[in-house]
RNA sequence: GGCCCUAUCGUCUAAAGGCUAGGACGUGGCCCUCUCAAGGCCAAAAUACGGGUUCGAAACCCGUUAGGGCUACCA
């Protein structure tokens, strides 16, 4: 595809090496803004960055875009890098982990914005802006109103220097907008998308210093990427129509381009834009859940990429072998949760039972069993029993309670189904069998089942699913006699003749 | 409203102009079976529409439609 070797064009002029993909230069950021919890679309967005930056051995940075004042969260910062390590998106360069770019947060950075938005006005490339906000705010409802293209109306870009200095002599708020040229176009490549194409005229002149002498993301993102020496600008498709500010910005600055790759977008169900409201969009929430950082990140990496066959489960390790912006598709992609159930359920499989134990244990700690004690080899068995029917750590313990604490209901349908009026006489001679046993073992408990059957002139399964139902109080779970081996005889034969009385 | 992006089963996607449009989740059925699962087998299910280009189009071009994003002294 055309697409491809453009790709492949773009990405070895960078290389400046052909045929050399390990570059150490390739450099790219994930950078949010603190605002609040880690988004899913967000961790995607972080964990392309980092694939792309471990399959080609170059550095992935984590920046903080805190340059507006007013939606800053504390706490959040220290949240974000928190979810990023928890998921295994491990940063190279960030606010606690110096790489020589720093420092990495936006706000410790504003001198420099300062000093390269006064760059722009001496230059002829940027002018100071003297506008109320009220003045602005009814420009845009006139303009709306008259159904016409809502844009700043360039008001201040042609003052006189003696107008400007004595504005600012004055002491008045300002801000610095850039100067976009009033014709042409601004075209740039794009390593999903292809080649993009803007008209200046529908640009505006975006205010890139705040009267809070705090900058826009617009010039913060170009002044950092380019002293960071980022390679690679991997960002959401919402970042589309302003990247040709940022292609100008650099151009005025006269600063090599970066290569840019925009994301799809991740979707509701209903198709828009992934957002509260429909669902979760925290990766705490997912985690508090009980979601393996493993199926969230296998089931993130591929809405909207693929690795070309048909494999579907894969390790970060091997989404790091496996990753190339080439594969990454040009669509938005629903976010449906089934499928990260079903994937929770692959990786929570091929984890060794020691793992799954002190995770169980962990989540036993917080549960309402926390004051009992059960020991490691009981909590084996149960999870050799319930490993295929858990997709969660938590149903090791909520779909099978039963092994935790003797049933003080019987399901009523189960109940309905399988419990006879000859039921309890049944039960009681079963129970005097298998009090007989000693140090039963699961064919001990099955054969004298077998001759109780026999005996009585029945099917095993008219004593099988009742025996069920008195010891578990369910109709559904692991193999009978694998209850009863966790049970142990005298539980089972209590739990027996406590259904005895109880059901009914 | 303007600008930009996108369009294959319900969902995630494969097919780089050439097989019967393939796989996965989910759904339904069957097998296995003491239940529920797991597993196995099978099934239903898609190239938005209209024009071109071509021997040949899901793919390339144009238009239409639909969806989305952006349109701040937010990011």
């Amino acid at each position: 595809m055309e697409q491809a070797s453009r790709f492949r064009d773009a990405f070895f002029v960078s290389a400046g090496r052909a045929r050399q993909p390990m570059n150490s230069k390739i450099r790219v950021r994930f950078a949010p803004s603190p605002t609040g919890f880690l988004h899913v679309g967000g961790l995607r967005t972080a964990l392309y960055n980092y694939l792309f930056a471990r399959h080609h051995g170059g550095k992935f940075i984590l920046r903080i875009e805190d340059t507006d004042q007013a939606r800053r969260v504390e706490g959040a910062m220290e949240n974000l890098m928190a979810t990023l390590g928890w998921a295994g998106v491990q940063y190279d360069e960030g606010p606690d982990r110096d790489g020589g770019h720093g420092p990495y947060i936006q706000s410790q950075r504003l001198e420099l914005y300062r000093a390269h938005a006064a760059e722009l006005v001496a230059k002829g490339k940027a002018y100071y802006c003297f506008c109320a906000p009220e003045r602005l705010e009814d420009l845009r409802q006139r303009q709306s109103a008259a159904k016409e293209r809502i844009s700043y109306d360039r008001h201040c870009r042609d003052l006189a220097m003696s107008e400007v200095e004595k504005l600012l002599a004055q002491g008045g708020r300002s801000v610095i907008r850039m100067k976009v040229p009033l014709e042409g176009a601004v075209v740039f490549q794009d390593l999903i998308r292809g080649e993009v194409s803007i008209a200046n005229e529908v640009l505006d002149d975006q205010v890139l210093l705040k009267s809070d002498g705090f900058p826009t993301y617009h010039l913060a993102v170009v002044v950092d990427d380019h002293h960071m020496g980022i390679s690679h600008v991997i960002r959401g498709e919402e970042w589309l129509p302003s990247t040709p500010k940022h292609v100008l910005l650099y151009q005025y600055f006269g600063w090599e381009l970066p290569h840019f790759a925009h994301l799809p977008l991740l979707l509701n169900p209903d198709k828009s834009k992934l957002s509260k409201r429909q669902g979760d969009v925290a990766v705490e929430d997912y985690r508090a859940k009980g979601y393996l950082k493993e199926a969230i990140i296998n089931f993130i990496a591929f809405l909207g990429w693929n690795p070309g066959d048909e494999r579907d489960i894969l390790s970060m390790d091997e989404l790091i072998k496996e990753f190339s912006l080439e594969r990454v598709g040009k669509s938005g992609a629903v976010f449906n949760v089934e499928k990260l159930d079903w994937l929770n359920f692959q990786h929570l499989r091929k984890k060794p039972d020691a793992e799954v134990l002190s995770m169980l244990k962990e989540y036993l700690a917080g549960s309402p069993f926390a004051g009992k004690h059960f020991d490691d080899q009981y909590l084996m068995i149960i999870i050799g029993a319930m490993r295929e029917r858990a997709t969660f750590v938590q149903d090791f313990v909520e779909k099978c309670g039963y092994f935790y604490q003797a049933p003080d209901q019987y399901e009523p349908d189960v109940v309905k189904k399988r419990w006879k009026p000859e039921t309890p006489d049944q039960m009681k001679i079963l129970a005097e069998e298998f009090s007989r046993l000693e140090n039963p073992k699961k064919e001990d408990y099955e054969s004298a089942l077998h001759r109780v059957a026999e005996t009585l002139k029945i099917k095993q399964s008219d004593l099988i699913h009742p025996l069920r139902l008195a010891v578990s109080g369910m109709g559904a779970g692991p193999g009978l006699y694998d209850i009863l081996i966790v049970l142990g005889k005298e539980e089972t034969i209590r739990r027996i003749r406590s259904a005895m009385e109880r059901v009914k």
